[in-house]
DNA sequence: CCATAGATTGACT
DNA sequence: GTCAATCTATGGA
């Protein structure tokens, strides 16, 4: 699921989301910075369905101008601001015209930490392991959002396949908390330190 | 128009 | 443990 510059290809993303978030853990982000990048191992995602599908998902009612994003080509970002202040960064998935999106909630650092630590002057997991804090580190805000993660300045690559990915339910939630959409690495010390809402 | 809740974080008691 | 930061969307007057 590959394309020819070893990427997550868009068929990777064009398929039901909850099948691309476990998918997801283990992979590896990576955004380009003029000469240098920065990579990051994916250790924690949350899956949101599309219209209807889904109460706590962006995409439950429908269309809005946040959130158009969800409904559009598989493989894009869709970065929304968050109570007014920390943005999150997530994957759409299924074919466009259907919503659906994974959210990246936290990952360990491989490359570039320095460029990280400049944004974001914490220590070990501090640095990513939160949805706010990994947009944050890697200074991700709503310019990226609609980006293409198949063509453009970011992307995923195959990565180590975690050992075992665990299974809960979300975190921070209030509506939808009894599916169990959140996949994370049980080994990292990097997933978050949030409760799952159920 | 006004009120409220939210896929969070960090500062503070 | 509590709470404020302040943007988006929704629901009611």
């Amino acid at each position: 699921m590959t394309n020819s510059s070893g990427r997550l290809s868009r068929r990777f993303f064009a398929r039901p989301t909850l099948e691309v978030a476990q998918d997801l853990v283990g992979q590896i982000l990576v955004k380009k910075q003029g000469k240098s990048r920065i990579r990051a191992r994916i250790v924690e995602v949350e899956a949101y369905l599309g219209v209807g599908a889904d109460a706590a998902s962006h995409a439950h009612r429908g269309p809005t101008p946040r959130n158009s994003e969800m409904f559009e080509t598989p493989g894009r970002l869709y970065v929304y601001l968050i109570y007014g202040v920390h943005y999150c960064m997530n994957v759409v998935c299924e074919r466009r015209g259907e919503a659906g999106a994974v959210l990246l909630r936290a990952a360990e650092p491989i490359e570039g930490l320095s460029i990280m630590r400049q944004r974001r002057p914490r220590e070990g997991p501090e640095l990513t392991n939160g949805p706010g804090k990994l947009s944050s580190a890697l200074g991700v805000d709503l310019r990226s959002n609609g980006l293409d993660l198949v063509t453009g300045p970011m992307g995923l690559w195959p990565g180590d396949p975690a050992a075992c990915v665990e299974r809960s339910s979300r975190i921070g939630i209030r509506q939808a908390t009894e599916f169990r959409y959140r996949f994370f690495d049980p080994d990292s010390h990097y997933v978050s330190q949030g409760k799952p809402s159920s």
